[in-house]
DNA sequence: TTGGGTGCAAATTGTTTGCAATTGT
DNA sequence: ACAATTGCAAACAATTTGCACCCAA
């Protein structure tokens, strides 16, 4: 059925943002869209490559995901803890809960946030561009 | 008049915490607290301490800088661009507003996104520990 | 064919650490 | 005196870059 991201789409993708397709590229956006995990760092994309035998440089990979972002195909986070984790931009917008005890990432959204946020900027003076919202969570007690 | 941090409540605050009252300590706490800036990277403190003829090594900063988060003194943010900032916590929670063509950084608070926050966490079984909510803005066309 | 893309190693950047010397209590 | 603290240099971790070779268009 339509699966969003088969080869062809792919390759469709990355020549409408300019981009030559190669294999590094193909097998980078395949890992980011068929791992198990949405959010990956460099490293992640990197050893799961190797792991399917592909010889990707770690170089390449830190590139060719720079050149998604700025092609707007994945979004990189920054959550804490040092490496920065990449997604594909594919469900709209959203925001992310980071459970402190396992690391677990859960998306979510919500309107009335987006709504308050662009307000205040507004009430400074200023148009809201870009923000970044990120919850640190724990499993509720009880 | 009280002046919130006058050497002697400097060093109270120190001591309350376990910390030797050091040199270089009462020195970053002095620079964090009179320099114009409120958000300042471990450069930013270093450079200051320069220019006011201290002679204070950048690892004592970063190691002091981080003695003071874990004591609650200061909160340490990471916002767009490689380096962490670090600014005294002294007025309550506030989230931040960063412009993106001046770099200025805005403080504000606003009761009803913590509320929302706390609200999604729990409906998610969590509790909300932590968060970071940073709006990156430009100024209003017009 | 040819300019963009890649791998590798070396370079950067931000931050931390080992250790001997120094200092606060 | 003694443990905590500092400075310096070396160590680190994440990411970027220079360059000779390679390959998609």
């Amino acid at each position: 059925m339509a699966h969003t991201n088969d080869r062809h789409a792919e390759r469709q993708d990355l020549r409408k943002v300019g981009l030559k397709v190669t294999h590094p590229r193909m097998r980078i956006l395949d890992t980011l869209s068929t791992s198990g995990k949405k959010h990956l760092t460099a490293e992640d994309v990197y050893r799961e490559l190797l792991d399917q035998g592909d010889d990707i440089g770690l170089a390449t990979v830190y590139r060719v995901l720079n050149q998604f972002e700025t092609a707007g195909i994945v979004v990189r986070h920054h959550f804490e803890g040092g490496q920065s984790v990449y997604e594909l931009d594919q469900d709209g917008h959203h925001d992310h809960m980071v459970c402190i005890e396992t690391g677990k990432v859960i998306e979510f959204q919500n309107a009335e946030i987006e709504r308050l946020q662009r307000e205040i900027a507004e009430a400074h003076g200023y148009e809201l561009e870009e923000h970044s919202l990120v919850l640190y969570v724990r499993p509720k007690k009880k």
